[in-house]
DNA sequence: GCATAAGGTGTTATAATATAACAATAATTG
DNA sequence: CAATTATTGTTATATTATAACACCTTATGC
């Protein structure tokens, strides 16, 4: 099981998860030889700075507080297009948000764990969960093609602090 | 494995599944002691009449048509917000639409199989999805409490339309 | 039965998310 | 460096969903 629920439920050094994720994007546009511009590295390192997912418009808004000029919608949502494509960058679509992709170009499960308290979202790519998937659809032949499971709760964290006896 | 796969994906008595759907949701409100109104059987009903999701702008449309005047989105929301507390319709988030639950009541997986050609969504409920998914959980510790799970591909009339061999 | 409360609907306005269309600019290629 | 392609800017608008408040209907206690 591939996932990153460990660095995302604990504090860890963040700077290295962003670093990360822009090595791997770089590394990718490189070898496919499309353009991370500026725009959409920003965007990139937006949604990379926290486990968070976060919308369009709050990327919108924050990206204009970092070039100091207005951004329309379109510009936010190219540049997610573009990211997406690539696979740097996962939607979530009960949420409307969006969120980086700890591990591009591996086998995926689009596999979502998310807190429903901190709004975290860890990622999980299982084979196990993948091959029970594939199963069930080939029993009702269906041709599977992509999937999208999110996963609602509690990070660790949150269980801890919810579970905690309290004073009453 | 619990799932109305095959009748959504074959030519079946449809009058069967909207009737078999009505007398549940009936039954289950003079349970619950809540009232399925005029307008929240219609909708309802018109979620019933495909086996394919409708978005919230498209029952409006055909709520309108049928009772012959305007209806405003909130009445269609707040019918489709009282059939999803009872448990008798999805929200499918990828899509923004809605659809009946063939089996409400039961043991959910709140997995849908959804065909990207003809757009029809059969629900599956399996034991052995929800144990791995609890077990994935558990292994991050993520205490799980709901979830929501879209595969897309093509149903078994669709993958056979396309597979088939062309005239070029 | 009737007053009251609770639940449901109508209506208007607006929030939140996303895309279309076209002009302008920047980067790449021959 | 001209021509093409990719990217961005800009304006407008589509799509999905909710807030707020007035009004009406149904259930409930007396």
């Amino acid at each position: 099981m591939l996932t990153n629920a460990k660095l995302v439920h604990q504090p860890h050094d963040h700077e290295r998860c962003i670093s990360a994720a822009l090595s791997r994007a770089k590394a990718l546009c490189a070898e496919q030889n499309v353009r991370l511009t500026t725009t959409r590295e920003l965007v990139l390192r937006l949604l990379w700075q926290s486990h968070q997912p976060l919308g369009a418009y709050q990327l919108q808004d924050q990206l204009a507080e970092h070039i100091n000029k207005p951004v329309a919608p379109p510009t936010v949502y190219r540049a997610l297009e573009f990211l997406l494509r690539l696979g740097l960058i996962h939607r979530i679509p009960s949420l409307n948000a969006y969120i980086g992709c700890p591990f591009p170009n591996n086998e995926h499960s689009n596999l979502f764990m998310i807190c429903n308290q901190c709004g975290t979202a860890a990622e999980v790519a299982d084979k196990a969960v993948n091959k029970l998937l594939q199963c069930v659809s080939d029993r009702s032949h269906f041709t599977l093609q992509s999937q999208s499971l999110e996963l609602f709760g509690l990070c660790p964290q949150c269980s801890n602090i919810t579970e905690a006896p309290g004073y009453d």
